[in-house]
DNA sequence: TATTGTTATACTCTATAACTATA
DNA sequence: TATAGTTATAGAGTATAACAATA
């Protein structure tokens, strides 16, 4: 019999509900811990929109939809970026009454920087685990990637 | 051969890299999300301070350390929490100067409560699992427990 | 008339500096 | 003189309400 094979019983009701919660505390408290030591120079939610915008540009309104802040909010934290030189403005193409923002490449390096420190935390902890550790780690983190995108 | 005496590789620098970055997104995703569900009435930074505060009662300095913020900061939290009702202030037995902090019964029902919801998204979540993939996760919810303590 | 975005204003959480009481 | 806590004040980030421009 292989590992591949082995057959696991399910968990009881006490036992999920002691799992979760346990989880719940762990993944609450890597996340702390990996913010604390970042100590990055980007604020949480700016950090947030411009990961957003990584991918396409975006209307301040489907910002603020998205990230679930009012429109008044993310105007704001536009600004903010705009004045650190991390997106721009544009008028949108076709709907003058539609503003468009994009992501510029300063922000691109910083957001790559930002990434590589909080991974670093993070790698040092990995490195020092035992081998079979990491390979619990490694299918957790593809389990737990699942079940937040639920 | 058992599992238990299986012998996995070592992950390489690059390995543990990737693992790394995923394995701190997930747990940042899992952190948001229970978050988002768990809609409580609790204030993020009034939750941990009542959680410092379920061991032994402490005094507002000593809460400002324990959270990292400044000493004005947790003379407001402490503040906002006794208008609540959540914790109340008493004189230090022998130091006059200092201040204890309390937590009053309905505080420990009210972070029952809140727990008791936090957990419930993730419970629903972790039912849905194959046996197997519970299995890995409470494996790596020890492990990772052990990590954001270290 | 509806939609998009901004401005006006206020509330909360945070910080530093100054102050009071006690050791 | 040092320490514990609070008050004074200011800087972010958030929200709702009111407004301007455009569809």
């Amino acid at each position: 019999m292989s590992e591949n094979t082995r057959s696991y019983a399910a968990l009881r009701p006490s036992a999920v509900s002691s799992l979760a919660g346990e989880l719940r505390l762990a993944c609450m408290r890597i996340s702390r811990r990996v913010r604390y030591e970042s100590t990055d120079s980007i604020a949480p939610h700016q950090f947030s929109v411009m990961c957003r915008l990584e991918e396409s540009p975006r209307s301040p309104g489907e910002l603020a939809e998205i990230e679930r802040v009012s429109a008044p909010s993310m105007t704001r934290t536009v600004g903010g970026l705009v004045e650190r030189g991390w997106v721009e403005r544009a008028p949108h193409p076709t709907d003058k009454r539609q503003v468009v923002v994009t992501l510029t490449d300063d922000a691109r390096k910083a957001l790559k920087d930002t990434r590589r420190k909080r991974d670093a935390w993070m790698a040092v902890r990995v490195s020092n685990l035992d081998p079979e550790e990491q390979a619990i780690l490694l299918r957790a983190s593809e389990i737990l990637t699942k079940v937040a995108n639920e």
